[in-house]
DNA sequence: CGTCAATTTGAAGCCGTTCAAAGATAGTGG
DNA sequence: CCACTATCTTTGAACGGCTTCAAATTGACG
């Protein structure tokens, strides 16, 4: 059951497990995400909690953060949304939304009305199996993350956001990665992690002294010792990989235009 | 949209979105339990972390805790399964169990291997739109624990639990609910809080104390201020419902013998 | 150069953990 | 029926990690 799903900007195409790009299937969803596309500048508001949703958002590229807050107005920041991750903001109650939904960089996804959505996947039953795969993955990290929430210090929490946007941003290895970027500030790493902008602060600078990783020009990670980080992370960096990414995930393609 | 998903037991049937008991479909499910239907005990290990994995588990009854482990041993409880729920405890790399899986109560459910339910899918596409509504419910009740582990103090993240257990497993309005059992011990609400089991037990006394509710007998819940325990858990009782149980979800059965 | 936002650093305080030991409860076998 | 054991709950005391508040510093942009 390998399944694949692969965005492309203009010539985009998803494709499922082993459909052929020529096959009716991909055609079929390459026009159902083109139709509609759409591009938005970092920082803008998406949706509201609370607020009506009827569309299922399909990322083509650029990072969009999933949220939620407190009555007291404290935010968590619930998933990041890459190039190829698929999110229904609806909660079980149909039409209103469960979560905030923001961009963190320029953002291209497709909004599909949830009923062409779901008509779309009943015609096509080959997407099923991505589909799952993606749905998995995703429920995957969120556990993953939600452990480290639990229990599991600020060095441990950080050091994992830190390899999982990695990973999935960069999409290759975490041995590979010298170097990438997060369009984050501190005050957000800080909601993703459940820690305040100023543990934040303290922890990167003692990753940076102790030789683990340096952080310039806001958010600008350099990897100096992987091993460490990952042992602070509490992971094995390939069966991180294998749990959160799915299979044969295409790397993240540059922002359209 | 409005999605159904309805498990009976001896007379099994699991009914999407408006469906009628008599169509193929409605049939098809129910033969497709029946034929793989489990019955464990109580305190049984159904899976472990990393072990191999090639079962989706259509929940019938009873109660089943999905955790994961961090490197010294602490465990958390990433979400509570009860009758109707679906869980795939495969990572994006299928095949290996992201989590383990074990029994709080004596349990019934059908394990249908991957492939089977992916075709099962495939074949009878009326079930994607009450799939996709049960995913998202599972979606949203995690983000929900998730963001009062992150932010929130005990008292929060425990009445949540408390709230969130009760409406799914009483199937009733917080309001209507006077009693309920929770079938798990205070290390147990613990790992699924996050806390140390110490700390749940100053709680629940505090609780107590104050007059919001009664402990008895090993987790018998009497619900006694239901406004203030809502407070404490930051939710709207009605808003809650709608956010995390799936429309029309019926009432769990008693478990079968 | 001046303004605004983000980062950095210090100090004080609280919330939850850990360790340890004493009660309570249920199940077992004499 | 009582004694015995194992498990769970309860309570106390000390410790520590993270937060909060506040102020200083840096960096980006007009």
């Amino acid at each position: 059951m390998s399944a694949r799903i692969l965005y492309a900007n203009r010539d985009a195409f998803v494709l499922p497990a082993g459909i052929k790009e020529e096959s009716k299937a991909a055609h079929r969803m390459s026009a159902l995400i083109r139709t509609h596309l759409q591009n938005h500048p970092a920082k803008a508001v998406i949706k509201l909690e609370g607020e009506e949703s009827d569309c299922v958002y399909l990322m083509v590229s650029g990072w969009l953060c999933v949220s939620k807050f407190t009555m007291e107005g404290n935010r968590l920041i619930v998933d990041i949304l890459l190039s190829g991750n698929i999110l229904d903001p609806a909660s079980a109650d149909v039409d209103i939304s469960a979560v905030e939904v923001e961009t963190l960089s320029d953002v291209t996804y497709a909004a599909i009305p949830r009923g062409t959505w779901l008509r779309f996947v009943d015609d096509n039953p080959d997407i099923v199996g991505a589909l799952h795969q993606e749905t998995g993955a995703a429920w995957a990290r969120m556990s993953e993350r939600m452990l480290r929430l639990g229990k599991g210090g600020a060095e441990t929490i950080i050091a994992y956001a830190l390899c999982e946007l990695c990973l999935r941003s960069t999409g290759q290895g975490l041995p590979e990665v010298k170097e990438f970027h997060i369009p984050m500030n501190q005050q957000q790493l800080g909601d993703l992690c459940g820690l305040s902008s100023v543990h934040i602060c303290r922890t990167l600078r003692r990753f940076e002294r102790n030789g683990i990783l340096d952080v310039s020009d806001h958010m600008d990670i350099t990897i100096r010792d992987i091993d460490r980080l990952a042992d602070l992370a509490e992971i094995d960096p390939d069966d991180l990989r294998k749990e959160i990414m799915p299979d044969d995930a295409p790397p993240p393609l540059r922002n359209c235009s």
